[in-house]
DNA sequence: ATTAATGGTTTGTAATACAAACCAGTTTGT
DNA sequence: ACAAACTGGTTTGTATTACAAACCATTAAT
């Protein structure tokens, strides 16, 4: 087994708030920006932009800002790394966890 | 896809550690005591306490403590709930993860 | 000119993970 | 017999983190 194999996954995705973000962004496989994110996850926009901050941070997405017309929006994108950290996370507790049942 | 199915997972699932106790105590079968645990997953004696201490709180865990000889020995196993609650937590990722990849 | 809404960021607080210190007893060494 | 070291943990203090509230800058509506 090697349960240890979670020393793998990403920290950044030990939480379930970023990995529904994570889910969102790879299933998209386009830009998403802020307001749709808050309103489907139902989030503060305060958690919600420290959130993206630390997936950004960790290269996972990747923040577009820009101007729509004269109002500002922000959108992000899962990066290549984002992806393969999602499938790393799926696959190795699958691994662990499927061993266990 | 509705990744807020995540919240759906017990929430004290959602840590690394965590996770990996239950792996150990859901693919043992049987009890496993303090000390295995300490060994196999490279913690300090306080940090496995508490963790353990929050997965019996949650009644994912059955803690046992008799003593062998003159020596205390504390052991654990994995209860029904908590076989219940690492199913859903994998079946509940993999909806959510695979339909985004 | 005010008020309300949009699009976020910064900041203060409560919860949590962690290791260090501690505690109760046992075994080992002299 | 006594001390030192080991076993088997728990409690406590600290650093990190998630979160919501407060805030800021601007735009749109009245």
């Amino acid at each position: 087994m090697a349960s240890t194999d979670l020393l793998n996954v990403h920290p950044v995705l030990f939480d379930r708030v970023r990995l529904s973000i994570m889910a969102h962004l790879s299933f998209a496989e386009v830009a998403v920006d802020f307001n749709s994110l808050l309103q489907s996850l139902e989030l503060t926009k305060g958690n919600l932009s420290t959130h993206m901050k630390k997936l950004e941070d960790e290269g996972l997405v990747k923040i577009d800002k820009k101007f729509i017309g004269r109002k500002p929006r922000t959108s992000y994108r899962c990066t290549k790394k984002g992806k393969k950290e999602v499938q790393n996370y799926l696959t190795t507790i699958e691994s662990v966890l499927k061993a266990s049942a």
